[in-house]
DNA sequence: CATTTTTGTTAAGGTTAGGTTAAACGCTAA
DNA sequence: TTAGCGTTTAACCTAACCTTAACAAAAATG
């Protein structure tokens, strides 16, 4: 599981507040990078990818819109949250017009800031998302669409294949060459695991085993009392 | 350009106040629907579609935390804003879990929430945009203008195309060669999922395929219990 | 080896989803 | 009011899907 942490961009000129809120957010499992003041910020942004920005307002030499300005110049897309020192309205729009997210008002509620964060990843990651799934699979010369269930030989017209006839291959296949437990597929597919469904089951393991004979390099065999195994032998391999 | 005006769903119980709201963000060019409760609020909700709600948060019958986590289970991109009487960080954290994007404390500044809306928009659009300009399509040997409505085969006489004819082609067309699930039809074009707008839907498909018939490269295939697939084999491609 | 249990396979039956055509409905504009 | 258009509903049919039954074969059991 490749389980990267987020990347923050934290600017903040005042040192004790700024170490803090850097532990704080690391401890709740974010990468996060300190940066002084607007022009080390600035300098720290060009160098990485970050995911979010969280800019204090009030900073010697570059203020935080100004910087965010920047940043939206190079990045149109980076999640910015403002830390302004209090509720002025001034700021807080002034913020929004330089591309701001999200504002928080010093003194701030810790959780409050991790909430923000958690809703603003969420809406971005929710677009790279997509593919994280394992629907499609190569079984010997074929090939499984999971989500379009179809099943290809080579480059044949596609089988078109029943909901359960799709899901019970696909759960085979996630266990390639390993026991793939009766009940699993019962409990799973059916819902139920009483005398019948196992019964429905063999049928659909012979519907399977009916396609999945042209070819050698793949078959089904039965593991008596504990449930099926797909077997894959290796076929033709290229060195491409 | 066609600037459609963002389409808001207001809920909130207090009369004088929605109305003053409703008035002040439709001066500001945004369409505004307003539902005095959380029933009536989600009644709308599925009626429409609209590009940001906001919800107060203490409502008789249905609270606006309940209301979101319906609207989330029908949508889960719509940006949600909720309105807190005051700063309870209780209320805050349960909006962030119910799904919200933001929160605004009452009494807030109107200048304030009109930027919150601009930063939420400006932040959805960069990702909805991709679809959003996706008018036009070639499918095959047609070429499908969905702003104008109409299918033409090579260089003959265009057909028009009926609303819905449209739209369904349209939807299929941004699902080409992949699962555009019924459900997903039903809710955008027809706004309910019932057997009658179902049928309905089938009735369309036919009408499309009967359309399409005369290209070999293009065909509506069925993907049951599922929803449909716009198939699209690669025609004379040039080795450009 | 006889018996029971599990699995293999095919076919029949019933249910639901989808394909298609035509009629009915409702709206709008002549 | 009617004519035209887009859409829904009805009706009928076919295809898809799943379960169940039936019988055969294999594996386990004693």
């Amino acid at each position: 599981m490749e389980t990267e942490n987020k990347k923050i961009l934290l600017v903040e000129d005042d040192p004790n507040f700024g170490i803090v809120l850097k532990d704080y957010l690391t401890m709740n499992d974010f990468d996060v990078v300190l940066a002084k003041n607007g022009m080390e910020g600035f300098e720290k942004f060009k160098k990485d990818n970050y995911d979010v920005c969280i800019l204090d307002v009030m900073m010697p030499y570059k203020d935080g819109f100004t910087l965010a300005r920047e940043i939206r110049e190079k990045n149109e897309n980076v999640p910015i949250i403002f830390l302004t020192a209090k509720t002025m309205k001034e700021d807080v729009l002034k913020g929004y017009k330089a591309g701001a997210d999200d504002y928080l008002n010093k003194p701030f509620d810790s959780e409050v800031l991790l909430m923000k964060l958690k809703a603003i990843l969420q809406r971005k990651s929710s677009n790279t998302l997509a593919d994280s799934k394992q629907f499609e699979f190569e079984i010997g010369n074929f090939h499984l669409n999971s989500k379009l269930r179809f099943l290809r030989y080579k480059d044949e017209e596609p089988i078109k294949l029943s909901p359960k006839e799709n899901e019970l291959l696909r759960l085979l296949a996630l266990h390639e060459n390993d026991l793939m437990p009766r009940e699993l597929a019962l409990t799973k597919i059916w819902r139920d695991d009483n005398y019948f469904t196992s019964r429905s089951m063999d049928v659909y393991i012979a519907k399977l085993r009916k396609y999945l004979k042209r070819d050698d390099l793949a078959e089904i065999l039965n593991i008596h009392g504990e449930g099926f195994r797909l077997v894959v032998k290796a076929g033709n391999e290229q060195a491409s």
